[in-house]
RNA sequence: GCACCGGUGCCCGAGCGGACCAAGGGAACGGCCUGCAAAGCCGUAAAGCCGCGGGUUCAAAUCCCGCCCGGUGCUCCA
């Protein structure tokens, strides 16, 4: 039975479907006003993960992230480029989704874009005008965080704790009763995008497009709604006062990851660090970055860069060489090692905990390898079935296969020539095919039984 | 200032009351393999007590109190 932690009280509960045998989860996707960078990467990761853990072990999942394609950041950048909202938003769309796809990120079912969903905000927003949580001034309408009781329990603070930090970082607004209120619908400013409403022409504020969506597509009172731990307050907390404002059941279980860190030296072109997700990508293996954040509990603050990833890349060549390794033992088919899977299950049962399972799969390459130097090929196989299975959980395709390429042939050929100086005693000759492959990028492995080869 | 999350070996990081498990990965060292290498595989040691100081307990890295340090949030940032 999965046990996770709930943001609201910080307990690690079991999690108990509202259906039984099915699972919705909502987590917030990014706002589309820039390329996706590090921690996106992170958070959709934690989600891929929740939600494939959640399928394997029988759940009927339905997963909902969101675009939020309407926001001042993609107004303002819009201007600053020249372009329309639509446009700006649409093409950092694309672009996230690219992104992820490298990361072999399962699509969500529902992929919602705020802007289609405007209809059923001015719904929300209605309800909660008609019951006396929200107000009409001539800037917008604004949520009554007063006729709320309980506003605040998921940043943990009372409302007189929050008021004391309030304007901390941003200014107040002005027009709001209480400096705590935020606005859910927005009058419509010049040249700004605007939806008609019975407010007045105007946009959507922040949160109400979640609430909108989450409640529409997976319905009041769902199992799980996530995202970045940055987004417990104001947004989460303001989700939730809305949904609970209209008094409806929201979410039934708040899951947040940690932040990344970059150092002490932060996120810098000039210092060499890594900018956007796509350059850290086009460096590394995506499944490398993977493999770090499975090692990381998701909750943890964690470090990522050149250090952190090189070490990763290094354990993931060690999963492909034996997954290499296993193909060519030619294995008999085997049902997966059942006390591994099970000690898997177990590891992730426990709150997700991702890097016990993957000492888990390591456990069992070793214990393979162990078994396949001994000769037994049917522990070695059943390990491996459990090694794949496992990999497949946590959403890593191991490679056992690296050697397509364009030029096979010579390379088979070049191969082959080495191995023939090799039997004639003409190692200068072997070793100057071996430095040739080399600088092709290829790397030979000389083994008891022959050489293979492939791409590093 | 308030709230939350952290501080574990050379590094990254599990563990969160009790068994010889302080995992796993990286690095290091040794061995196997090799014409020599590389790659690969196997093995080994390594934290004198898990930020500091108290306390609770038969038992604490794991709970409580105080302190120090880092991160995040405090209205639009995953």
């Amino acid at each position: 039975m999965l046990r996770l932690t709930d943001s609201l009280t910080g307990d690690k509960v079991e999690f108990t479907p509202r259906d039984s045998g099915k699972a919705s989860v909502y987590w917030c996707g990014p706002t589309v006003y820039d390329a996706p960078h590090l921690g996106h990467a992170r958070s959709t990761l934690a989600f891929d993960i929740l939600v494939r853990y959640l399928r394997w072990t029988g759940l009927d999942v339905t997963a909902v992230s969101n675009i939020t394609d309407i926001d001042d950041k993609i107004i303002a950048r819009a201007a600053d480029e020249g372009t329309t909202e639509p446009e700006l938003a649409r093409r950092f769309e694309d672009v996230f989704i690219a992104e992820m796809d490298r990361l072999d990120v399962a699509h969500p079912d529902v992929r919602p874009r705020a802007t289609e969903y405007v209809d059923a905000m001015l719904d929300v927003i209605g309800q909660l005008v008609d019951r006396g949580m929200a107000y009409a001034t001539d800037s917008g309408v604004y949520f009554d965080v007063d006729r709320l009781d309980g506003y605040g329990a998921l940043a943990g603070q009372t409302p007189d704790q929050l008021r004391e930090g309030a304007g901390a970082r941003v200014e107040v607004d002005d027009d709001k009763a209480d400096p705590l209120d935020f606005a859910l619908w927005k009058a419509a400013k010049p040249g700004e995008p605007s939806w008609d409403s019975p407010w007045g022409p105007g946009r959507p504020g922040w949160h109400i497009e979640c609430v909108a969506m989450s409640l529409d597509l997976l319905g009041d009172g769902f199992d799980i709604h996530g995202g970045g731990d940055d987004l417990v307050f104001p947004h989460h907390e303001n989700e939730r006062a809305e949904c609970l404002g209209c008094d409806r059941p929201f979410a039934r279980l708040w899951v947040h990851n940690g932040m990344v860190q970059v150092g002490a030296e932060k996120m810098s072109k000039s210092l060499g660090n890594f900018k956007t997700l796509a350059e850290l990508l086009d460096e590394w293996d995506p499944r490398a970055l993977r493999l770090l954040v499975l090692q990381t509990h998701y909750r943890k603050t964690m470090e990522i860069g050149p250090a952190t990833l090189a070490t990763a890349a290094t354990a993931l060549e060690r999963l492909d060489g034996f997954a290499r390794r296993a193909a060519a033992a030619g294995l008999p088919h085997a049902d997966a090692d059942a006390g591994t899977v099970d000690r898997f299950r177990e590891a992730m049962d426990d709150d997700l905990g991702t890097a016990a399972a993957v000492a888990i799969m390591f456990d069992a390459v070793r214990d393979a390898n162990r078994a396949l130097d001994a000769g037994d090929t049917d522990t070695t196989a059943a390990l491996s079935a459990a090694v794949t299975e496992l990999a497949g959980v946590l959403g890593l395709r191991l490679v056992a296969d690296s050697t397509a390429g364009d030029d096979d042939a010579e390379v088979d050929e070049l191969v082959e020539a080495r191995a023939a100086a090799k039997e004639a005693g003409n190692y200068a000759e072997a070793d100057r095919i071996r430095d040739e492959l080399t600088a092709r990028g290829i790397v030979l492995e000389d083994t008891p039984t022959g050489t293979t080869w492939r791409r590093a």
